[in-house]
DNA sequence: TTAGTGACAGGCA
DNA sequence: CTGCCTGCCACTA
């Protein structure tokens, strides 16, 4: 496992409950501005054995960003369990529930 | 080693 | 606001 995963790991680790950060700002936060694609990576690779909060990493659009129609139900799911509202559209809104930090 | 792939993002029409 | 196109970069075959 590399550096950067590593980092990817502990930024998503650190979304608190109720709040969701997009791939392109887990990237950002872990050091890496263009490491979009390898959150997602991470998230397929990592999520089981390192216990992953995967369902609060969303795409910049504000929506679920899963191919498989089962899982995206499930993360829709866990996410409104925790409070977030979803529009008609199924968007969320990030001016409200994106995790902002200084780090 | 090269080409293809993907749970993305940002710019543009 | 929405849909399409291009750039990205680690991983895989």
């Amino acid at each position: 496992m590399n550096q950067l995963t590593k980092n990817i790991i502990t930024v998503i680790k650190n979304i608190p409950k109720g709040s969701v950060l997009t791939y392109g700002t887990v990237a950002a936060y872990a050091g890496a501005p263009r490491g979009a694609r390898q959150v997602s990576w991470v998230l397929k690779t990592y999520t089981e054995r390192e216990n992953l909060p995967w369902h609060r990493v969303i795409n910049s659009k504000g929506q679920i960003s899963i191919k498989d129609p089962v899982y995206h139900q499930i993360q829709k799911q866990l996410l409104i369990d925790e409070g977030i509202d979803f529009d008609d559209k199924d968007r969320i809104n990030l001016d409200i529930y994106l995790f902002l930090t200084n780090i």
